[in-house]
RNA sequence: AGAGAGGUGGCAGAGUGGUCGAAUGCGACGGAUUCGAAAUCCGUUAUACCGGCAACGGUAUCGGGGGUUCGAAUCCCCCCCUCUCUGCCA
């Protein structure tokens, strides 16, 4: 076979860090063959340059595969040259071999010049393709900001905290469970340090999301906190979102900003069983986000930190029971929000609100009482095939071909703006009452 | 961090320039045998792209990139990763 490098490596293959060439984003033929959907779909997403990014993927994707048609022909030809000369050097017929050659030279050239122009077409369709975000369900409501989210419900009662009522970052002061100050110290703002009590409600509060989704089926795995960059373009964090992961140059590894990534990479590059379906992970890590120009008015105290704690739950399905499979994840979260008892509300994003790769997002968010104000402790969304097609994460489907699975995640919970909403809403002159549920976690049933 | 070894199909493991996409073994799947099973025997068993309604055909892929050659898993260069020993250490 004549060499013919440089085309290859469609794929960003596990091992391989110098390899930023990723494969595409929304699967092409979705874009093929539903174009209109995909056009309806980013429409809601005010994605302003979807019919001519489209139309630019098609046309590129048209002119590739022709010339990629050309490129195979000349290929087999020298490929068929190639053994013949080869007969031809056995038999002793060094003239005929040359005559041969000739041709071969010509074949050379011109296999180059495809090459090239392919690897030029294939470049511009994936930068293309890296520009275009995932299509939103149909559920998904169109809109610019988070005003135009759905309420989809509301659970709980919002506490009468009458006058008086103070806010946690003077709570955690009063009773002296979290220290910003100490964590300035030996780190920096946004790395709060826990303390006695504080210290072990974040204790419990980890081991009580983690047995609850352990309950429900979810097995636990603990996963490193450090990935390597293959691990980040397989969820998507990288390239766009470089900038907020916290990187350790030296070894070229990514602090995890959620377990979404170390996790849902476990089965990149993985062919996965039938059997072996759904996937249903669930995992605590601490979470580090450089949150790079995001400081501003409503981070005060725990509603926006550098370190904090998160459970996550994670499932892969077949693309038919994905939905089912979220709707699930949604109210087992909810459970959760019940049994601490804060009063929650579930939103449905909006299309202008929704992250790049999900096709369908619900954010939870609490209650905070003497804030005044919701805070979001969880969003659980379907990224559908996004996700999988960059992680080439597949089952056997119909006639055994292979077929990208769904991938999903969501908190389950996070940790910081839950502690706040329960010191909030939970404050008596006695002290703050813990949900009885987290009573036997905690060891204790007040904080004073 | 120093020294050495090595990266080949689901796994193990051959293969040092010419039908090698790749021997062999294991596993898996289908079938035969069996009342059933084990054992045995026969067959099948990578991924992606292009063409085709399909059957099927073509191309690429032996860690990644580049080079030599009519022809590269095999030769040369660069890079990445893994393992072992030594050192250090939770």
């Amino acid at each position: 076979m004549i060499a013919q490098r440089g085309l290859k490596a469609r794929w960003l293959r596990a091992g391989d860090r110098r390899n930023t060439f990723a494969p595409t984003m929304l699967q092409l033929s979705v874009l093929k063959e539903q174009t209109d959907r995909v056009l309806v779909g980013l429409a809601k997403r005010n994605f302003k340059t979807a019919e001519a990014d489209v139309a630019a993927v098609l046309d590129l994707d048209q002119r590739r595969r022709a010339l990629q048609t050309q490129h195979d022909t000349a290929q087999a030809e020298a490929n068929e040259l190639a053994r013949q000369i080869g007969g031809l050097m056995k038999s002793g017929d060094k003239a005929g071999a040359e005559t041969l050659k000739a041709r071969t030279s010509e074949l050379k050239t011109q296999i180059k010049t495809h090459a090239d122009e392919l690897a030029a077409l294939e470049k511009q369709q994936t930068e293309l393709l890296y520009k275009i975000p995932n299509v939103p369900h149909e559920s998904v409501p169109a809109g610019r900001s988070a005003d135009d989210n759905e309420v989809v419900r509301e659970g709980g009662t919002k506490p009468d905290l009458g006058p008086g009522a103070q806010p946690h970052w003077e709570l955690i002061k009063k009773y002296d469970i979290i220290d910003f100050d100490l964590g300035i110290k030996i780190t920096g703002a946004g790395f709060p340090v826990y303390k006695g009590q504080g210290a072990r409600l974040q204790r419990a509060l980890i081991n009580f999301f983690l047995e609850q989704a352990r309950d429900a089926g979810y097995v636990e795995v603990q996963p490193p906190i450090l990935v390597n960059e293959a691990s980040g373009y397989g969820t998507g964090q990288l390239p766009d979102k470089e900038g907020q992961m916290y990187h350790d140059k030296a070894d070229n590894l990514y602090l995890i900003p959620t377990s979404e990534v170390p996790i849902t990479n476990l089965y990149r590059d993985e062919i996965i069983a039938t059997d072996k379906l759904p996937v249903r992970n669930t995992g605590y890590t601490p979470c580090f986000r450089r949150e790079a120009g995001s400081w501003g008015a409503d981070v005060r105290g725990l509603n926006r930190l550098h370190q904090f704690d998160k459970v996550e739950i994670v499932q892969i399905t077949q693309p038919e029971h994905s939905y089912a499979a979220h709707e699930q994840m949604v109210a087992h979260v909810e459970k959760l929000l019940q049994l601490l008892e804060l009063p929650y509300r579930v939103l449905r994003l909006c299309g202008g609100d929704m992250g790049f790769t999900s096709a369908l997002t619900y954010d939870l968010e609490v209650w905070s009482a003497a804030q005044g104000r919701w805070l979001e402790v969880s969003s659980v969304s379907n990224f559908e095939t996004f996700q999988a097609n960059r992680l080439k994460c597949r089952y056997r489907g119909e006639g055994g071909k292979t077929q990208l699975l769904h991938t999903l995640n969501g908190s389950a919970l996070a940790l910081p703006r839950i502690v706040a909403a329960l010191l909030e809403n939970n404050q008596t002159p006695e002290g703050i009452n813990l949900p009885s549920v987290l009573h036997s976690y905690c060891g204790f049933a007040q904080i004073k």
